[in-house]
DNA sequence: TCGATTGGTTCCAACGTTGTAACTGCGAAA
DNA sequence: TTTCGCAGTTACAACGTTGGAACCAATCGA
């Protein structure tokens, strides 16, 4: 309401409206004792700057935005912590934006409010078309999260991701270590998104390495990666005919492993002794399920941090970047959904 | 960056920069002809209204700040869900921010991001005391979530919450109805935060009416509501002399429930017959949970619809209203963790 | 002693928008 | 014919901030 600005520190300081600006932004020929003088003036009145006034004059608001499709998605949520923690240490405020994956979402956030408001966007896509996102990604500030669509050569925007195929692959190999012969994958997206077929691509050559037949029975399709989906996909894989059921399952999220792992509850069949169940993810969520859950952990620390530092320079820099595309780590979490037994959790 | 301005679309248009501003606010006193060739030059140049320069001019910037403890929270996640939906239909856009239960993070929400940057705040509030909350209220447009902590004459801003001690209530009942007489509270907090304390005056009233008597024993304090911290508290419930130890557990969260539920497995109790298990928040995750979790579900649409309306409404006038307290229904639902057997999600 | 240099500060204009007031026609009332 | 009213439009100033240039002392070298 009654917001404190530059003239009013101004006046009790007995300087000019420009020099407290000065003295607030950090610019150098600020005499000592005038700058104690304003800063004591600037903490009586409490004064804050006004971004809008800010970005209106300089261009940058500090303000950048996280697009992500689901918020109550856990490896989202626990996502979004991390890049507000990056975030914060450049002085940055993080927007979080939820697109549902709708593809018109997701561009309007890169071109509508994201021009006008925000200095730049990191978007984990899912339905917007690549062709999209590179001409938008030349005049505006964008990080994309996850795995590209199209090829190496035709980076068309920065790009933050773990290896899809080599993770979904580890997770199937360990999933084929155990001895398993039947084992089915839930998370063959209809829509074809990247994630998706990049983790079908490492199931497959898992299976092809371990000497498994690839059963497309195995691979049902299902409609988004949440719980729900889960459930329904593997309560149909239950109730294939012995010989066809699978021993294990590979889970592309662990959203879609708790709805598979509450199927297999409610079917009356024993994690890992019927069938084993991996995912990828790591959300705080599976190791806590029962049995807990054996999981390919991404380095979220490590996406937020590249992702953040990547989407900084490129607004800090006026003069256009090379597009940059970063691999983070990943690590198979083996638990008791594979490994039977029971763990005890912290000692 | 090459942002479209008014002016350029009032030179296409070939009328003042101020037409297309009337224009573009649907304000009177526009012609047909001028409205329809200024919309028309309006969508050929992809024109989108700054929002820093609109802010700076009429104090109003159509963002709304939504402020919870931890996102991660699958209850947060899913209630920004549903801000975010309701704040859509007026218009309003949000900005989701985490304070993880700092006081000094939360009124900085409410003071310093939100009097220059945002139109208004929903808050819940964890660590901030009243006082300094109703300070701000009265100078900036904010509603809290969560029960409030000082008496029903001092509301000092508006409040949008559950019959907390009413939700304790119902779910202990719900255990005493089964015939459980050592009955475990988990998430009576360290720091006496309002929700805490509220749920376990509910409990111990439930406890009452039900003749059974409070022990202390069983209501361990806590630091913190999440899963680690429902494990630790339940590991060591569980771990008392027979004759002490609870066969039923309340938990003030579906994420200390998740922590109890995997104590219990990993100690080898059964749910429920060893040990009942309800708890309060209603997330998808306590309904797909083996076996899934009795709950006390707040009506999370009719909380966000509340919020925002209030919220909306204080922003748009600039008289003082004064605070109201709403509450939202809330139902228990009963589920495996209590009823026992099997039952069966969808069909 | 004078002009040049430097540090420190101030003045001016502009960012894109909107509220207020002023201006233009034009038809209706006097 | 003059005047009034009104719909439709425009000019101007201001919101709070900052980049650039201008300004003013004091100090320096010659």
């Amino acid at each position: 309401m009654a917001a404190v600005t530059l003239k009013d520190v101004a006046e009790r300081a007995g300087v000019s409206i420009k020099t407290v600006s000065n003295v607030v932004r950090d610019a150098p020929r600020v005499s000592e004792a005038t700058r104690k003088r304003v800063l004591k003036a600037v903490h009586e009145l409490g004064y804050r700057p006004n971004p809008s006034a800010r970005r209106l004059r300089t261009g940058h608001s500090g303000l950048i935005g996280l697009a992500v499709p689901d918020l109550a998605t856990p490896y989202f949520a626990e996502l979004a912590q991390h890049v507000r923690a990056e975030a914060a240490q450049l002085g940055l405020t993080v927007l979080i934006e939820e697109t549902s994956g709708d593809a018109t979402e997701e561009l309007r956030l890169a071109t509508g409010v994201g021009a006008s408001l925000l200095d730049g966007v990191i978007l984990s896509p899912l339905g917007v078309s690549p062709d999209d996102l590179a001409a938008v990604a030349n005049e505006f500030p964008l990080v994309l999260l996850g795995e590209r669509s199209y090829a190496r050569d035709q980076v068309g925007a920065d790009h933050v991701l773990i290896d899809n195929v080599a993770a979904a692959r580890e997770a199937t190999t360990h999933l084929a270590g155990l001895g398993r012969t039947r084992i089915a994958a839930i998370g063959v997206d209809r829509q074809a998104s990247a994630t998706s077929r990049q983790r079908l691509e490492g199931f497959q050559l898992a299976l092809h390495e371990a000497g498994v037949t690839y059963d497309p029975r195995l691979a049902p399709s299902i409609k988004e990666f949440d719980r729900r989906n889960g459930l329904l996909a593997m309560r149909a894989l239950a109730e294939l005919p012995v010989g066809v059921r699978p021993d294990a399952v590979f889970c592309f999220s662990d959203l879609l492993a708790a709805g598979a792992q509450r199927a297999l509850f409610e079917a009356g069949l024993r994690i890992p002794d019927d069938v084993a169940v991996a995912s990828i993810d790591g959300s705080d969520e599976a190791l806590y399920s029962t049995p807990s859950l054996t999981s390919v952990v991404p380095d979220k620390a490590a996406i937020a941090g590249l992702a953040v530092k990547c989407l900084a320079a490129r607004i800090r820099s006026d003069v256009p970047l090379p597009f940059e595309v970063h691999t983070a780590p990943h690590w198979l979490h083996a638990r008791e959904s594979t490994n039977g037994g029971h763990q005890r959790l912290f000692r």
